[in-house]
DNA sequence: TGAAATGTTGGGGCG
DNA sequence: ACGCCCCAACATTTC
């Protein structure tokens, strides 16, 4: 008779080290089964693009290679999770199921789901949290209630960071493995979708796995780390740690950021506690991402705000494809949808552009950006991401207003001053000098003519022109408060 | 983690 | 010398 066995469920948290649920499937001394399961049913495979699934199967061979060097194997299956986990159980006799939680409305679901089914053929299932600092429900007001601005929330959970931030699990030291090994899909077998080749950017500029993301935290801490309140906004000089895949497919924890960031000189950084480091806010507004969405789990579909739900939202199918594929006539918009599509990463600053352009300027709503967001970034959060256009468009807890609308070609000259940025992504305008660059359509004909560029031709004219979309955006949203306050007169 | 419009101030040119 | 105008430069308000 073969031992009972425990299942360790591998999801967003492709990694050994931090990793609470394997430290815990260790301590059963059972031999440990881990498992990581292509849902075909999934939210996350519906919504998700190609360079998501490069990403993921680079690391899903990353880690099988280190589970390897341990005697043991990442079990690989595609289907629904609860039927795959039940079919290994009952075959290997699984007394133990421990995963590490998620967050979005479908895979708690899913985890429900599973828990109960486990329960009840009398598995012991368990959880955890390691990829949060604090869950949804962590953190509350006195009163019990979710924040909902991000300052106090944020304030309230530095002072207790010091309690979730001071395990941190150490690589495991030895690892049980059963006798027979249940089947595993090849990489190269699973769903035609992650086999599908993609952007020749995506090998030369990111390297996923585990080792990889602590080398990336490494060599940030020691550099950039100094500079990211100045460089972060500026889009020529790659001032980000662009940590975000990593965090997102789960090679490295939130702890293990804050941890980094805390071992190093407050001083030398300018700070007088590295808590109030910027990097760590970023981090802070991932964490209130998750609670928002934790708590208030369908604004992800509709908006927390329903004031602006009375837009006149366009319906021009036309500005939304030139957005999408980088053919607006804004070169600063151009340069970074095309880096977007190439890359699946652009910085947060030029998130916050490209999406204000869509929302305010073309007046399309955010549910269309959000979701072209999602299918092409590499790191996209549902959390994060919903966040970031609720933030931009008004609709969110805490959210710009709604007056406040970006200019492409001030920030433009912000985010890349010299036009370097634009002069990688958008060729077709290179040969403008850096004051020329950020709107070429304002330049005069005959300079236009030594560049080589006729407006119209060679590099679209702006799609709209910039203070009348800004006038018809102040007024949309204006309309929408009024109707919105008459409709809800006494109510 | 805006930008534009409007208001105020102060220095210099000029009659 | 003086007041007036012009207009940067900066500050405040408004969207």
């Amino acid at each position: 008779m073969p031992p009972s066995t425990t299942i360790l469920w591998f999801r967003s948290d492709l990694r050994l080290e931090d990793n609470l649920a394997l430290g815990a499937a260790l301590a059963t001394r059972k031999p440990i089964l881990p498992v990581f399961i292509w849902d075909t049913e999934g939210q996350d495979i519906k919504s998700t693009g190609p360079h998501y699934c490069w990403w993921l199967k680079e690391s899903l061979s990353i880690l099988s290679n280190s589970l390897n060097r341990y005697g043991s194997k990442l079990i690989i299956r595609q289907g629904s999770p609860l039927s795959t986990l039940s079919n290994i159980a009952t075959e290997y006799d699984a007394r133990h199921l421990f995963f590490n939680r998620r967050y979005e409305p479908s895979e708690i679901r899913i985890q429900r789901d599973i828990t109960d089914k486990f329960n009840q053929a009398g598995i012991d299932v368990k959880s955890f949290n390691s990829t949060l600092l604090f869950e949804p429900h962590e953190i509350l007001k006195p009163n019990g209630e979710p924040y909902e601005r991000f300052s106090s929330f944020w304030n309230q959970a530095l002072s207790k960071i010091n309690e979730t931030c001071h395990s941190s699990v150490k690589n495991p030291s030895s690892w049980t493995n059963p006798e027979n090994w249940p089947d595993s899909f090849p990489l190269s077998l699973l769903h035609p979708k992650i086999n599908v080749t993609t952007s020749e950017y995506l090998g030369k500029m990111w390297a996923p796995g585990e080792t990889s993301a602590t080398r990336s935290l490494q060599s940030f801490l020691q550099g950039k780390l100094q500079r990211y309140e100045v460089d972060r906004d500026r889009s020529d000089l790659c001032g980000t740690s662009q940590l975000s895949p990593h965090l997102h497919f789960g090679e490295i924890s939130p702890r293990q950021i804050i941890n980094g960031v805390m071992s190093k000189s407050p001083i030398e950084n300018g700070q007088f506690n590295m808590l109030n480091h910027k990097l760590c806010t970023e981090l802070g507004w991932r964490e209130f991402a998750y609670h928002i969405l934790g708590n208030f789990p369908q604004t992800n579909k509709s908006g927390f705000n329903r004031k602006f739900d009375y837009v006149p939202w366009s319906d021009n199918i036309h500005s939304l494809t030139a957005w999408q594929t980088g053919q607006t006539g804004f070169p600063i918009i151009d340069a970074g949808m095309r880096n977007l599509a190439s890359t699946g990463w652009i910085n947060n600053r030029m998130r916050m552009i490209l999406s204000s352009f869509l929302v305010k300027n073309l007046l399309i709503p955010w549910q269309n950006g959000a979701s072209w967001f999602e299918k092409t970034l590499i790191d996209a959060d549902l959390a994060s991401n919903t966040m970031g256009w609720q933030w931009i468009s008004g609709f969110g807890t805490d959210s710009v207003p709604y007056f406040r609308i970006f200019n492409p070609v001030i920030q433009s000259k912000k985010t890349d001053p010299y036009g370097v940025y634009i002069k990688r992504w958008v060729p077709e305008v290179s040969k403008l000098s850096y004051t020329n660059i950020h709107e070429p359509s304002m330049v005069e004909d005959g300079i236009l003519r030594k560049a080589n560029i006729r407006i119209g031709v060679d590099y679209p004219l702006p799609i709209i022109d910039y203070k009348v979309s800004r006038r018809r955006s102040l007024d949309a949203y204006k309309h929408s408060t009024e109707l919105y306050a008459s409709n809800n007169v006494g109510s």
